[in-house]
Formats: C-alpha cells, sequence, structure tokens
DNA sequence: ATGAAAGCGCTAACAG
DNA sequence: CTGTTAGCGCTTTCAT
C-alpha cells in the first residue's frame, strides 16, 4: 500500500470512516458498529464516549458499505409512468408521496423515484428491471395496478418485496392496500339526493384505472339504493369534452366527478352552453384538491386521506422487506366537503352566486 | 465459513455476482468489470461473451459494491421542503422533475427524493445533513434559493457538489441555473397594453421568492416602458384575500398574476363582487398549467420550459460531480398562452362568453 | 465487554 | 489482452 498510514491531519482531510471514530474513542471498529446499531454488548459509557466521537466526526455508516454487508438499501422505489400533465393535475400523488416519507424518514429509508414517460411499457418495466438488478433498492411501492399488470410477473419473479397501493384487478402476489375512496361517491350521492335531485349523472376518468371502474359501481348501487335511476354515465378516457356532453345530453341536474379536474372540464362545458352552475346544475368533484378551492364557483369535493395511505403503504412495504406482517391499515372514511358547486335542483333559487 | 462452496445450483439461487459472470464467461471477475465499463482492453469476442453471460444471468454490477469502490453513488438528492398543499398546486416540480429524469435516466443516474414539511428548517437541514454523512448522494440539486440560506454553508462545508435551480439572492458558492421566466411578465403587460389596457395590476406569490420579486421587477419596468404608471400591486403573502381585494382597489383593468392559482383566487373574487372576467377584467396567469385550461374562463398564462430547466440543472449537476464544467444552459423563452381571460378594456364588448 | 479477522461485490493497480 | 491481488467501509462470527 502506497497510502501513508492515517495521521490526525488526514483523518480531517478525508471522509472519516469507522475506523476514525473507534480511534478516537479508543475502541475496535466493530465495537463501533455495535454501537451506532444499537446492539446489546457494548457498556453504557463506552457506547456513550463512542456516539460522542461519531457525533464530533459528524460521521454516520456509509450507506454503501452497509448495503454490502448486509445486503439491504435501505431504499424503496417508487416508479411513476403517467404523464406529467397528468401528474400535474393529480393531488393524489403529492399526498402519497408526502405519507411515504414520512413512513420513510422514521425508519431511517429513503426513496427512490423515477418518472418514465407514461405509457412506454418498455421503458417503466426497464426502469423496474435496472434497479432490481442493480440492487438499488430493498422494494417497490407500486400505484396503479393494472389488470394483467406486467410488472406483476417481474417482480416476482426477481422475488422483490412488493406492495400494491390499490386494488389489483386480479389476484396478485403481493400484498395490497387500498383507501375506501368509492365510499365518497355514496356521500355524494347521498348528498346530492338529500338536497332533491333525482337526475343524477356519473363522470369518469379513463375506465382503464380500477379505482374509476369502483367508483362508477359505487354510484350505480348508491342510485339504486334511493330507488333512482342509474341514468348518464360516462368516461373520459378519449375525450373529455365529448364525455362531458354525452353526461349533460341526459340532462341530469346533478353530476358526479371523478376528480376535481373533470369536474372543472364539466363546468367550463356547462358555462360554453350558457348555463350556470350550481343552478342550472350540480357538480361534485373528487379529492378535495386545490383546485375545488380555487374555481369559482368552488367545488363540493370528496376528500380521501392520501397522506395516511401513502404512511401505511410504505409502512406495509417495510413490513414485507424484513419478512413481517404488514400492519393492519385501517383507512379512515372519506369525506364530503360541501361548497358552493352544489345545491338543491329546480328553477335557480340563488341568483345571487351567479 | 460454513457455507459450501458455490457451484452452479448455487449461482441459480443467489442472485448473481460479477463472479459467476466470470465463470460463465470463462474470464476473471476484473475482465467483467472492464467489459461492462466499456474500458478499453478487452478483446471484441471476448467482450461479447462476457456481456452474452452478463445478460443470460439477468446480472449488472452491484449499485452499493460499485459505489464502494468509486465513492459514487450515481445518485442526486433533491430535498424539497414545500408543503404539499403548495406542491400539489404547482405545475414546476412536476415539469421540473421529468426533466431533471430525463438526464439522470440517460447517464444511469438516479434520483433521492425527500419531501420534508414546509418550514421546519430544522428538518431540511437534518435530511441533507443525513444524506451527507451517509454517502448516499453525490449531489444536491437546489431549488428554491432564500436569502441568506443555510443549506450554503451546510453544503459548502461538506463539499458536496451543488447546483441551484433558480437565482440565488445574494453571491453563492455554487453553479446556478435560472431561466428567463421573467420575460413572461414582459409579454403578459405587452399583450395587454397592446389590447389597449393602461391600468395594469401585478399580483404576486410570496415575496420571499427571489423569482417573485423578479417578475415583480419585470412587471415595473415593462409599465415604465411604456409610460404607465406601475399601478397597483400585492404580494399574496400573509392573506391572498386581502391581496386580491387591494389590487383591485385600483380598479386595474387587468392583473398581471404570478401563478394560474392566483389568477383562479383573483377570478373568485371578481365574481364574488359580482363583475366578471374578461369583460370587467382580464387576468393573466402564470405558468400555463392544467389550471389555465380548466379554469373558465380559460387563462391566459406564461408558459416557461421547466422541463428542459430541469434537464439542464441535472446535466449541470452531473457535470459538477465530474469535475467538468457544466454546459450553457441557453432557456427558451417563455410563450404567452393566450386565451379566454384577457380582452380589450372598457364597457363589456363580449356578453356571449358571459 | 471487547478485539481480530474474514468477507460483502466490485474496481484498480500491477503483473504477465 | 488477461489474470492476480489488494482494498473500498462496514458488519459479523469467533476468540479472548
Amino acid at each position: 500500500m502506497n497510502r501513508p498510514i492515517a495521521n490526525a491531519d488526514d483523518a480531517s482531510r478525508r471522509r472519516p470512516t469507522i475506523a476514525d471514530v473507534a480511534r478516537r474513542a479508543g475502541v475496535s471498529p466493530a465495537l463501533v458498529s455495535f454501537a451506532v446499531n444499537d446492539r446489546p454488548g457494548v457498556s453504557a459509557p463506552t457506547r456513550e464516549r463512542i456516539l460522542t466521537a461519531a457525533k464530533e466526526l459528524r460521521w454516520r455508516p456509509s450507506a454503501s458499505a452497509r448495503a454490502l454487508t448486509q445486503a439491504r438499501t435501505q431504499t424503496v422505489g417508487l416508479v411513476l409512468s403517467r404523464g406529467t400533465d397528468e401528474l400535474e393535475v393529480d393531488s393524489f400523488f403529492v399526498r402519497f408521496l408526502s405519507g411515504v416519507e414520512r413512513t420513510l424518514a422514521q425508519a431511517d429509508h429513503a426513496m427512490l423515484l423515477q418518472l418514465v414517460p407514461a405509457a412506454d411499457a418498455g421503458a417503466t418495466l426497464g426502469a423496474y428491471e435496472r434497479l432490481i438488478t442493480a440492487h438499488r433498492v430493498d422494494g417497490f411501492l407500486l400505484t396503479d395496478p393494472e389488470l394483467d399488470d406486467p410488472r406483476f410477473p417481474l417482480l416476482a419473479q426477481a422475488a422483490v418485496p412488493t406492495v400494491i397501493a390499490g386494488r389489483p384487478a386480479a389476484a396478485s402476489p403481493f400484498t395490497w392496500l387500498e383507501t375506501e375512496h368509492d365510499r365518497g361517491i355514496t356521500l355524494a350521492v347521498e348528498h346530492l339526493a338529500g338536497l332533491g335531485h333525482e337526475r343524477i349523472g356519473f363522470l369518469g376518468g379513463s375506465r382503464a384505472y380500477e379505482h374509476i371502474q369502483r367508483r362508477y359501481m359505487r354510484w350505480r348501487e348508491a342510485m339504486r339504493d334511493r330507488g333512482l335511476a342509474d341514468g348518464p354515465a360516462a368516461f373520459a378516457d378519449p375525450d373529455l369534452g365529448a364525455a362531458a356532453t354525452r353526461v349533460l345530453q341526459y340532462e341530469p341536474t346533478a353530476v358526479v366527478c371523478t376528480s376535481d379536474s373533470l369536474a372543472s372540464a364539466l363546468i367550463r362545458v356547462v358555462r360554453e352552453s350558457r348555463r350556470s352552475v350550481p343552478e342550472d346544475l350540480s357538480v361534485i368533484g373528487f379529492d378535495d384538491s386545490l383546485l375545488a378551492t380555487l374555481a369559482s364557483p368552488a367545488l363540493t369535493s370528496v376528500r380521501v386521506d392520501y397522506t395516511a395511505f401513502g404512511a401505511a403503504a410504505s409502512a406495509a412495504l417495510l413490513a414485507v422487506i424484513d419478512g413481517e406482517d404488514a400492519p393492519v391499515y385501517q383507512p379512515a372514511p372519506p369525506t364530503l366537503e360541501v361548497r358552493a358547486s352544489t345545491t338543491a335542483p329546480g328553477p335557480a333559487a340563488n341568483v345571487l352566486t351567479r
């Protein structure tokens, strides 16, 4: 070895290693390892001395070195394959992520986030594959499970700990969690029925998503439960404008939407045909995003606690990684935030809001 | 060592290592390393054989092992300390992130994203500190530089490669990049002046942000350049509603806002006082987020290419990490997307849009 | 309670 | 062009 033996000066220049801490505390590296990992077998005073030395040197075990010996990276992966347009307007992700972070930070884990262009299935699978083979993550959090999701066999075969945030369409080999988002639709219909509406339409996002399908089912169910005809329903998948028009053709007095952006789009269409919300049509959004507050009229919207969902999903993933049982997730029921976009049906009663 | 010597069967069970690939290709591990790292000194046929073996075994160098020897994690950190509310409505981040991803993916790097509760300065610095001392990242991308930003000394002292996305208020030790977003304000004023507006207000977000200050300056400049009094200006920092009211007091015929959400909020206030947009007031937003499209009337808004910005910022960071000069960033000028929220001033000319 | 030594998977010198 | 060897910084038996 050509390098001179490390001395005090060296240690201050290089990034400190466990050896520096050990030297400073007058113990062996092994003991330092024990101490910082809260393992038994270190006397209290020694541990104290070690931790002090570590703090003084601003040392913390190198994540890569530790990963090498433990075969654990303390990192979880999240690959989002939605278009920026979609992400931009979707409050779900930000809230979900912040919940994930909350859990991970506590467990001293980090999140590797990868955005891949939507609908590029190849790139998506490639992203997973690369993260897996390079052992960059200990597990994955999956969102937007699809029917016959190609990620499932890939991850299952690689035996990577995985937790699905959402309800897989078919049986899946992984643990999954889901909120009770669909109960929000029931709340919405109840609210409208309570106001006296009978012709309540449904405007959904892409039916490719299981959660949209599920909300649709709930709407039908809720309508029937009240003896109402489950009239006009449309999905925005191919064309938003067309869908909005289609729902309106049936002349509903109210429409339940599966997102605030759909609701906003619908309101736009209504306005363009010189009718107004909520006088001529009550509209309910979903997610209670900032859009709901900013729109005029402000949107009545369903609020689901996605942050708690993210926290629970990542907690479950950490458990799976540790080979433990995932803690039970008891989602809080959605709530309906009533605002100005809903009112009783019939001849415009409230001219003030215009 | 208790484990039996690895045999073919073992290799298929364990995750393959470089040794397995070497064995299969009939070469030494070192040569495999050379081959997969595209280093010279490996004959074409041998390289071929090695790469084939690697592919068959679905092997890729372990990120942690490689990080250990190279002192490089191939990971960059991004710590966002904004509230979910803010992130949710801000199209900047999603677009910026997608640009970052684009660059990083090409360079086979990954992004460690950390969300910390806004305004918790301690937690934010702690997050950086932890990522640094654990050597989890090779460098950082900083957004939202603040005056006397406490992150600067921390990162400078730790000598971590850092690139700032935005213009630091004071001289900073780091490379920084910025878009020409403020030119968008000039476009906005020009557009309004062209329509005949003379009393053009300015509604800004928190003045704590440098980019808001800058847009404000631009607005004043643009107004003066046209011989107009730089009348009503207000910042939403403490209270959005109050700010909106304040701007309106001066009875402007048009208002330039620094975000689409501000614009939406303003429209709401205008409507509540029974006036309408754009007949009584033209409004211009900023960012051209989905909000702009969804609002009714749709918002005329400034569009800045934040994706290219993110791509450039991360390219610069990679260069800094490699000790190279950052490639020049030549931002495309902002554009103004004209929509229904702006029209000529004066007595309502267009009753149709209502 | 503490230390010595081996080894995680890979890369980098150095030989040949 | 190819193989051998020695670590990277840490954890982990196994001794003491």
